[in-house]
DNA sequence: TACAACATGTAGCCTTGGCTAAACTTTGAC
DNA sequence: GTCAAAGTTTAGCCAAGGCTACATGTTGTA
């Protein structure tokens, strides 16, 4: 937000394009929020699916350090986003839609981190800090950073 | 989000090293994300009080593109975490801490748009997408950021 | 001065994403 | 085959961060 406000907000002020464009860029961030969750549990899940053929609410709360009963409650959230599905006692699935994020979130977590190690930031700040970064990054700023990391080689 | 509350259930990281790690990073990106918004709400405080002396509720909102009564109820949690006060019908000022956040937060938000920009991302979308990714860069990757930018000349 | 327009504050409702507690299934060791 | 341990589910609570609707203050202008 450095952008310095201009002016006090009257007549003139309501025509900046100004205003409009903050305030969409802070509703699309805190949008951005609301799916990072399940973007979180989507990767996980077919992270757990494809090393250990199950994703237990327990092992998903352990891995991510909530308790399973809040797990279980996200798991049906993501049944109504219709990433997943689950049968009782049998733990989560991916749906089509499902792997299809959990793809596309794994190739952007990756670029994410050897974009920071690229810039020289050590391997255990750039996991950590991509784990939160990775779900503000646009689609232009992900071909950028493709883009840099090929030109290195 | 209560961190007393969330972290009551601590046992849940303390088993394998491997688990913590990652659990203590999402925590980390979850209690990240309740501060965020603060952070905006300061800069922008920050940002009126220098351009126009004052800082008010619904100027805010048009901003952050909120209802005024959000920006209100929000300007009340900012009390309430010792960043700002605010007399009735008077606006929203910030407190020594909240000045000190407001500049932290602005260089950090400058160093990521810079940083962006120089990958080779579109300022516009440099722009958008360091509202969302600034509130997850530690202190580390904060300083390859500076270290990268300034091997550029 | 008075009043309309606008800003502010309050109340009540919703969803998300946490938690604990308690009831219910599954499963593995006798 | 039983039964306790472990995992799962449900229910109910809380705070954050949205909203609308309504009540109350403030102010510019006629």
């Amino acid at each position: 937000m450095g952008e310095a406000a201009k002016r006090r907000h009257g007549d003139a002020a309501e025509k900046l394009p100004a205003e409009g464009t903050q305030a969409r860029r802070f509703g699309k961030t805190r949008s951005a929020q609301s799916t990072a969750l399940l973007e979180d549990y989507v990767e996980l899940i077919a992270d757990l699916l494809m090393s250990s053929g199950e994703a237990r609410p327990t092992d998903i709360a352990r891995r991510l350090g909530v308790s399973h009963a809040t797990a279980v409650k996200t798991i049906s959230r993501l049944k109504r986003a219709g990433l997943a599905t689950a049968r009782p006692y049998r733990g989560a699935f991916l749906t089509e839609k499902g792997r299809a994020l959990a793809d596309r979130v794994r190739v952007r977590h990756r670029l994410v981190v050897d974009l920071l190690r690229a810039l020289g930031v050590p391997t255990e700040a750039a996991e950590a800090d991509a784990e939160g970064i990775e779900h503000h990054v646009s689609e232009t700023t992900l071909k950028a950073f493709a883009q840099y990391l090929k030109s290195l080689g």
